[in-house]
DNA sequence: ATGGGGGCCTGCCGGC
DNA sequence: TGCCGGCAGGCCCCCA
């Protein structure tokens, strides 16, 4: 599932159950997600107390009061649950425990945090708080889109010279961070640029017109997240999914919902991904 | 260096 | 109803 936008908003829900509180316990329900889980995991959250709640890329970054910071993916199906908590009119009892309840912080002021996550495709690790940016998960990544590392002259550096499709170019995360198969559809579509266009052969003018194209998909979906967590706090405490309206994303065969156009949603697959597009507007 | 493909896991959905 | 193939929004790793 999720995307930066997704995680930004996973990032606001846990803030106000999480930040500036005490790990009262943390249980660990197995020794590995998509990689080991660090040493004594359980015993290093207990007792510390969360400093604050970042997001880099699609990570989620806890500093803790013990100079380590909980690093935390999603990974394709990885979910948050708050429960034991007032949220809104709500009081949320703790549900009986799932399938895939992975890890559990149980936090001071009674709420309980679940990492549920099926395919296991997630991850968590405990690092040293001021070496957060050389872990080799981090270290490469490229800049934050909504940032300020992330301009017309930077992208058009970027992309110059390169022989891969667009489409790929943008979910190199390496190129710019955050990103993910629905935001790149959803841009490329709002471009008019096709997925199959060579990173290297687009004009400079269209390059330039991408990037504040990416800013407000973005900060779009951000908004929807915002108000999706409205929703929770009266439902059910889980983050991490909202209901977003994609204009090409999962539309195969539907109508263009561009102005004018009569074309139909096209799905191609690109190194093993799905690209969804209109073969009309998109060139 | 760059680009492409395989693999990791489980769940769900559609077709037979 | 049951089985089976295909598919899923991420990312690392290996190979040419």
């Amino acid at each position: 599932m999720p995307e930066l936008p997704e995680v930004e908003t996973v990032r606001r829900g846990l803030e106000p159950v999480m930040t500036g509180k005490l790990v009262l316990r943390a249980e660990v329900n197995r020794p590995d997600l998509r990689w080991p889980l660090p040493p004594d995991m359980g015993g290093r959250l207990t007792g510390a107390r969360v400093l604050a709640l970042r997001r880099r890329s699609k990570y989620i970054l806890a500093d803790l009061s013990t100079g380590e910071t909980l690093l935390i993916h999603l990974g394709m199906s990885g979910r948050m649950l708050i429960s034991g908590q007032m949220l809104g009119d709500f009081h949320h009892d703790h549900p009986a425990p799932q399938k895939h309840d992975h890890v559990v912080l149980h936090m001071e002021g009674g709420a309980r945090v679940t990492f549920n996550d099926a395919r296991r495709f997630g991850a968590m690790d405990l690092i040293a708080t001021h070496a957060v940016d050389s872990h080799p998960l981090l270290a490469r990544l490229g800049p934050e889109p909504l940032g300020n590392g992330f301009d017309e002259s930077y992208l058009q550096a970027k992309l110059a010279g390169r022989n891969t499709p667009i489409k790929s170019a943008l979910l190199d995360q390496n190129l710019v961070a955050g990103l993910g198969n629905i935001y790149v559809c959803e841009t490329l579509f709002r471009a008019r640029i096709s997925p199959k266009r060579k990173a290297g052969r687009i004009s400079a003018s269209r390059v330039s017109t991408l990037v504040p194209i990416i800013r407000q998909v973005l900060s779009e979906a951000i908004e929807a997240g915002g108000s999706s967590l409205r929703d929770y706090r009266q439902a059910d405490g889980e983050l991490g999914y909202f209901q977003h309206a994609f204009q090409v994303y999962d539309r195969e065969g539907e109508a263009c919902l561009s102005p004018g156009c009569t074309g139909r949603i096209a799905r191609i697959v690109q190194s093993g991904r799905s690209s969804f597009y209109c073969p009309l507007c998109q060139h």
